[in-house]
DNA sequence: TGTACATCAGTGAACGCGCGTTCACTGATGTAC
DNA sequence: TGTACATCAGTGAACGCGCGTTCACTGATGTAC
């Protein structure tokens, strides 16, 4: 039985090389200047080939970018996993703590394409349908640690406690996509570390932490660190 | 004395009119193409000029970005600031949820400006200083908000306690800008809420909450005050 | 194994469009005496 | 109040560049008999 994933013929083989390529002759350009400066041409240029020659490869400019988009969430969504999986399974905040510094680190190495997929939608681009699942990937180890948490006593006080009956009817989409594994409480405050955790990365990425956060990439890192021991704790991870 | 704000001559008073009327049509376009389709040969067409007599009025497209840039930190900081000053001042949970409800509300009304202030930077465009002060109009509301409140005992427990000796460092810049007048955990906490607060705002608007949180803008609203709720639980300001 | 045909990769030219910016110029508005 | 000059707004043409996409074509690679 053929594996369908080592193509037979050469010039199958040619093929699926040259693809990736342009893909990542597309991810460099996006890299030095941003999703709007993503042009086929440049990516004909770099390769050494006539600009109409990559229409053999890619259908269009957005066919393109919709890889770039799946690939980027493929890579974060590895780095993440691969964090992740180093840590003892019955460590819950040492999961989650792994997965933010994977997130983070990801994010610091490919700040085009964290924005390509976090920052602002590029105009006039709709994702097509198969950016979804990738797009979950790194929800879903959230979601997976917050399952294998021990179930926090329903919280009282000031930050927790049941969310509003209007709050819990809003979360329907994402409590029903895990099946109900997550309680009330936990999908409120599990989507809002997932917010602020993104948006804290994105922060950084975007220059908001100039004159705020000392530039100094330790202290960087050490601000970071405390923000993630503070949403373990939201979390009841530790 | 003559109010320089209102020019003499009627070439100054045109200049001052069609000044505006650029950067109006500019934002306009902003709305419709996003800041990578922001052109001054487009404003020109949409004013029936012919397009180098922009150049009158505005040094180039970056300085057209700037001005569009500057505008869009006043509007939101006004319609944060009068938000806000519509609550009781002894009342800061009230406070910061009115600016809370303000920023949402601003950044739905205009994604795209919201984009070019607090999305994906422009791809060689760097901004100039100019923009700073305005920028922090939001945030000084915030900060002067955790100022007037009674600081609270220092919190121990989970989520609370002083931040680790580096990240206090991180948080120099910050502190000092306010004269210290936020306590360590109040800045730390402060900030971790400010960028929870964007990068909310910004999920919803960049698509990310798609499957994820009910789209019915009723149910929107809910999900993002009980986050609002919470963060000032966070803050202790309720 | 050899040949005839079909498939595919890559070329080169073209279409039609957009952009930022400069420059010499005309004609109107303002200013100084 | 009237004239001479300086300032400014807006024109039109141009430079030089980029882009996505299509299309007829050549020549190489693969397939079926």
């Amino acid at each position: 039985m053929p594996d369908p994933s080592v193509p037979a013929t050469a010039r199958a083989r040619a093929r699926a090389e040259i693809t990736r390529e342009i893909v990542d002759a597309g991810r460099r350009h996006l890299a030095t200047d941003g999703a709007a400066g993503l042009s086929l041409r440049a990516v004909a240029r770099e390769l050494g080939m006539v600009s109409s020659a990559v229409y053999r490869y890619v259908a269009s400019r957005d066919d393109l970018l919709t890889r770039l988009i799946v690939e980027a969430y493929d890579a974060l969504g590895a780095a993440a996993e691969a964090g992740e999986a180093e840590v003892d399974r019955g460590d819950p905040a040492g999961r989650f703590a792994a997965v933010c510094a994977a997130l983070r680190g990801w994010a610091l190495d490919h700040p085009n394409e964290w924005a390509l997929i976090y920052g602002s939608p590029v105009p006039g681009y709709v994702a097509p349908p198969e950016t979804v699942a990738p797009a979950a990937r790194v929800a879903w180890l959230l979601i997976g640690i917050l399952r294998d948490a021990p179930r926090p006593p329903a919280r009282t006080g000031r930050a927790g406690g049941a969310p509003s009956r209007a709050a819990v009817a809003a979360l329907a989409p994402l409590r029903s996509s895990v099946s109900e594994a997550l309680s009330e409480d936990q999908a409120q405050a599990g989507l809002m570390v997932w917010a602020s955790l993104v948006g804290t990365v994105s922060f950084e990425l975007f220059g908001q932490l100039q004159n705020v956060v000392d530039d100094d990439p330790g202290l960087r890192t050490a601000f970071f660190d405390e923000c993630v021991r503070r949403w373990g704790a939201e979390l009841g991870l530790s």
